[in-house]
RNA sequence: GGGGGGGUACCAGAGUGGUCAAAUGGGGCAGACUGUAAAUCUGUUGGCAACGCCUUCGGAGGUUCGAAUCCUUCUCCCCCCA
C-alpha cells in the first residue's frame, strides 16, 4: 500500500499503460520543446494510468486538464536503452537516442530525466537505469549495474534539489539491476534498499531469460528489498507470471502483454487463453467472457469478436484490449482479497492451472 | 456470320517440353509477443500406410522417353468487326 496525493495504491496492483498524448494534454503549458521531442522519439516516456482515470475534458474541441484522482507513474527511458539498442549511444554520462522520425538526437542524463518526469507530473517517477539484455556477460552486467547505481545517485541528488512541480507529492523509485547473476542482484538489491525510498523496482528481467531464471532473481531480490516498501517488478508479465511473483512478494506490475497481445488477438480469461483468430470461435455466439468484469465481455460474442479480427476491424483490438485490461485488474484485485482472507495459496494453485490452459 | 484473346490450386495470377505439387499476392489455418518505434511478426496451406508414391493446370483424344506447356477436337468465357 502506498499513499499518494492522488489516492492510495492498494497492492498487488497492475498498472496499465497510458499514452504520451495524454501526458501532453495534462501539462500542455509545462511541456517544453525538448520533452515533446522525447515523446515523439517513440514511447520513450510512458505514462501509466490506473483504470477509471478521468483527467481530460474536451471543451470547445480542445483537451483541457481537469485533474485526476488516481496515481500516475512514468518510466524513465531505461528500457529503451535495451529495446532501441541500434538507435542509442550509451556513455557514463547518459544516453543519446536518435529519433527514428527525423534523426534528431536527444541526450538523456539522470538529471534531465528527473526534470522531465517532474514536468510530466507523475506521482511516481522511475530512476534512469540501464536495462541489460539477456544473455549478458558478467563483466558487462557488473559494469552496467554500477553505472545504474551511479545514475541513481545523480537522480536522487537532482530529485532532492528540485521540488514538487504541481503542488502534490512526487516520489522517485530506484531500480535493481544485475542481469541473471545472483551476486550482482544481491549487491544491487542491497544498494537500492539502502536508498530508503517509498518503493523499489526490479528491472532487467523479462528480457528473454527463461521464466525460471526470472522467478529465481525475483525471489532473491524480494528477500532483500524491505517488505514494508512497495516492490515493483517492471515489465511482467503473463497472468501466470503475475500470480507467481505475487507469491514471491511483488506488489506492483506493469506490462504490455495485455494490450499488445489483445491487439494481436489473444485474450486472457479466468478459464484460459483464447486466440480470437482461431476458427473454433467462428460460430460461438456466446459472450466473450461470462465471468469478465468489463462491459464488453457480455456485450459481444466470441464469433463477432473473431469476425472483427478476421476482417481487420479496429474495433476487434479495442474490445480485446478492454477485456484484457479488465481481466488483469480483476486478477490482482482478487489476489489482494485472497491474501487478506489467507486463501491466496490454494487460490493461486487453482488459478495457475486455469489461467495457463489454451481454450 | 468473320477475326482475336483466354480457361492454372479456395480466389487472383505467373509458368509455355523435363529442374512443376506448380512463382507471387490475397484468403484460410496455426504459432509468437513480457518497464510498447509493435492494429506486428513467423510458419503452414492437394492426398497418403511421406527420404517415396498417387491425383491435379476446362473435357476427350493424340505426339513424345517425358505434357500445365505441342497437335486435334469438344466446351465455356471475354473483346473487336458485321
Amino acid at each position: 500500500m502506498l499513499h499518494t496525493d492522488h489516492g492510495t495504491i492498494e497492492t498487488p496492483v497492475f498498472i496499465p499503460v497510458g499514452t504520451a498524448g495524454t501526458v501532453k494534454a495534462v501539462h500542455q503549458k509545462e511541456l517544453k520543446d525538448d520533452i515533446k521531442a522525447q515523446i515523439i522519439l517513440g514511447n520513450t516516456y510512458h505514462l501509466y494510468l490506473r483504470p477509471g482515470l478521468d483527467i481530460i475534458e474536451k471543451a470547445g474541441g480542445i483537451h483541457q486538464f481537469i485533474g485526476w484522482d488516481k496515481p500516475v507513474l512514468t518510466d524513465s527511458g531505461g528500457y529503451q536503452i535495451y529495446s532501441l539498442t541500434d538507435r542509442r549511444k550509451i556513455s557514463e554520462n547518459g544516453v543519446v537516442f536518435q529519433s527514428h522520425i527525423d534523426g534528431s538526437k536527444h541526450e538523456f542524463t539522470p538529471e534531465r530525466v528527473v526534470d522531465i518526469e517532474r514536468t510530466i507530473g507523475a506521482d511516481i517517477m522511475m530512476a534512469f537505469d540501464e536495462c541489460t539484455p539477456f544473455p549478458c556477460d558478467y563483466k558487462y552486467a557488473k559494469k552496467s549495474m554500477l553505472v545504474t547505481h551511479k545514475w541513481l545517485e545523480r537522480c536522487i541528488k537532482r530529485f532532492d534539489q528540485t521540488t514538487d512541480k504541481f503542488g502534490y507529492s512526487q516520489k522517485l523509485f530506484p531500480i535493481v539491476q544485475g542481469s541473471a547473476y545472483k551476486d550482482l542482484r544481491q549487491q544491487s538489491a542491497e544498494f537500492i534498499a539502502g536508498q530508503n525510498r517509498e518503493g523499489n523496482a526490479i528491472g532487467g528481467l523479462s528480457v528473454g531469460e527463461p521464466t525460471e531464471v526470472m522467478y529465481e532473481m525475483t525471489e532473491l531480490v524480494c528477500g532483500i528489498l524491505p517488505a514494508d516498501k512497495l516492490r515493483y517488478l517492471m515489465g511482467v508479465g503473463t497472468p501466470a507470471n503475475i500470480l507467481e511473483c505475487i507469491a514471491l512478494g511483488v506488489d506492483m506490475f506493469d506490462c504490455v502483454i495485455p494490450t499488445r497481445n489483445a491487439r494481436n488477438g489473444m485474450l486472457f480469461t479466468g478459464n484460459g487463453i483464447m486466440n480470437m483468430r482461431n476458427e473454433k470461435w467462428k460460430d460461438d455466439l456466446g459472450p466473450i467472457d461470462n465471468e469478465g468484469t468489463s462491459f464488453v465481455d457480455r456485450q459481444y460474442s466470441k464469433a463477432y469478436l473473431r469476425h472483427l479480427f478476421v476482417s481487420k476491424e479496429i474495433l476487434g483490438p479495442m474490445i480485446a484490449t478492454l477485456h484484457n485490461l479488465a481481466f488483469y485488474v480483476w486478477l490482482v484485485t482478487e489476489a489482494r482479497k485472497q491474501i487478506i482472507e489467507n486463501t491466496f495459496g490454494t487460490w493461486k494453485e487453482k488459478m495457475m492451472k486455469q489461467v495457463t490452459q489454451r481454450l
